[in-house]
DNA sequence: GCAAAAGTGTTCTAGTTACACCCATGC
DNA sequence: GCATGGGTGTAACTAGAACACTTTTGC
């Protein structure tokens, strides 16, 4: 913002240029696995390396916008859809030399979705894809930094929020959203205990009448469920210390 | 950042220039009342209204680097006392029109000061002031919202961090480490519950060896403390839910 | 029957809450 | 003395951790 002490009759190019940009830190978890969103780049810098999804804001658009319209562009999903899923921003990358080419200010976003359909190609050349965290060499730019921070963020908000839901589809077992916080935490989580947690807490799941499915092939059909209203978590549910998967 | 879709040969110019600038939401707690520092704007727009401390983010500049040198200027504190405050960045302030002049892009950061002498105006025309939070009428452009969302972020802050301690002076009592509590959050605190989860808690402040001090004039003087190393409060020290003060 | 996954019950304990009570100082 | 704020003690309550046990399915 101006601040009381800005030039009086400014020019608005008197300045180097900044440029605008978001990126996205888009996360899911398929087969236990946590994914994340990347594209590949075609050119340089960093020509063949992995980077996560973004561009520009553009004149008449807030970052949240863009954010959400990028996200739309590189998974193909519908406006509606988009429109639903949680995002939120993260932090804003403003490091002078992040970008070699020119002055890139980039505010980044996080969201979870479900499992989705492998993202259609969207407007854009590149193919954006889901690859299992640390399954890529390098990531270009300071999107190494951006994603551990993402991951750092939503492990956090696991705990207080009810925002696991947003990584299942619409019916799920409390073993689907068990595996859900197992994956983002690396942890694991005794059943009995996270069952009763969930339960207790009003508003963030509830039932599906009479709907079962079996999950492993094996064993009892478990009860379906669906995301409550609830946001917040009370009593936040902490993931275990010390404790490797 | 640059996605992989960014058009080939751009041209630093061809987009509308944004400007990048940082706010400031710096608290202190003075006489049981959580201020914050203003500026008062002397042009238009807003001319008259207090307005956040801030300014433009220099071309070779991180926003962070950005953030303490306006701290600095405001304040008048020397360099080593800023990059030793703990500066956090907030959130990014995007709205087309949140500048009625030009496109600005803000990134916000918090800072929690010990009680200062009022500042000195620094090299800028303008005076910063401590003022009591709600104690003015209107703030300029989106500074309200920045303001709202830096006051819950600190309150959340003291909950699982050991950040109140930058609310006190070197040395301070635990009752004055309390009523950082207590004015941040609104609510009163345990005393007894209060000094023994402070004293619970490893690295969260170290004794100073037979010191005391008076601190309301009468009643038993209080044991001195300094801020230890911890920076994490496991576990948290939840402000109580529906109490008012 | 056996393995596997869902679901229920129970015990133990750390951590917090809500107090009552004593101590040292200024007026 | 008495008001004021610092400091100690303690009983009740609560949420969570750990683990045994039952149920229902596929093979």
């Amino acid at each position: 913002m101006m601040s009381a002490q800005a030039p009086e009759g400014y020019d608005k190019y008197a300045f180097e240029p900044f440029a605008v940009t978001v990126d996205l830190a888009v996360f899911t978890v398929r087969d236990g696995r946590l994914h994340v969103l990347l594209v590949e780049r075609g050119q340089d810098p960093y020509a063949g390396a992995w980077a996560l999804p973004g561009g520009f804001v553009l004149p008449r658009e807030s970052a949240g916008q863009a954010a959400r319209r990028e996200l739309a562009e590189e998974t193909g999903l519908s406006d509606e859809v988009v429109a639903s899923l949680h995002l939120e921003q993260l932090r804003t990358y403003s490091d002078p030399d992040r970008d070699p080419r020119m002055r890139v200010v980039s505010v980044a976003y996080t969201a979870l979705v479900p499992d989705l359909p492998e993202p259609r190609g969207g407007g854009d050349a590149a193919q954006a894809r889901w690859l299992p965290v640390g399954s890529y060499d390098r990531l270009a730019f300071d999107h190494e930094r951006i994603l551990a921070d993402a991951r750092e963020r939503i492990g956090a908000k696991l705990e207080y929020t009810c925002l696991a839901t947003s990584f299942c589809p619409p019916e799920f077992t409390l073993g689907e959203l068990r595996q859900v916080y197992e994956t983002v935490w690396g942890t694991t989580l005794d059943r009995p205990n996270f069952r009763r947690k969930v339960l207790a807490t009003p508003g963030f799941v509830e039932p599906v009448a009479g709907a079962a499915r079996l999950t492993g092939g094996r064993g009892k059909p478990a009860a379906l469920y669906r995301a409550g209203g609830a946001t917040a978590l009370h009593p936040p549910l902490l993931r275990p210390e010390g404790k490797p998967s």
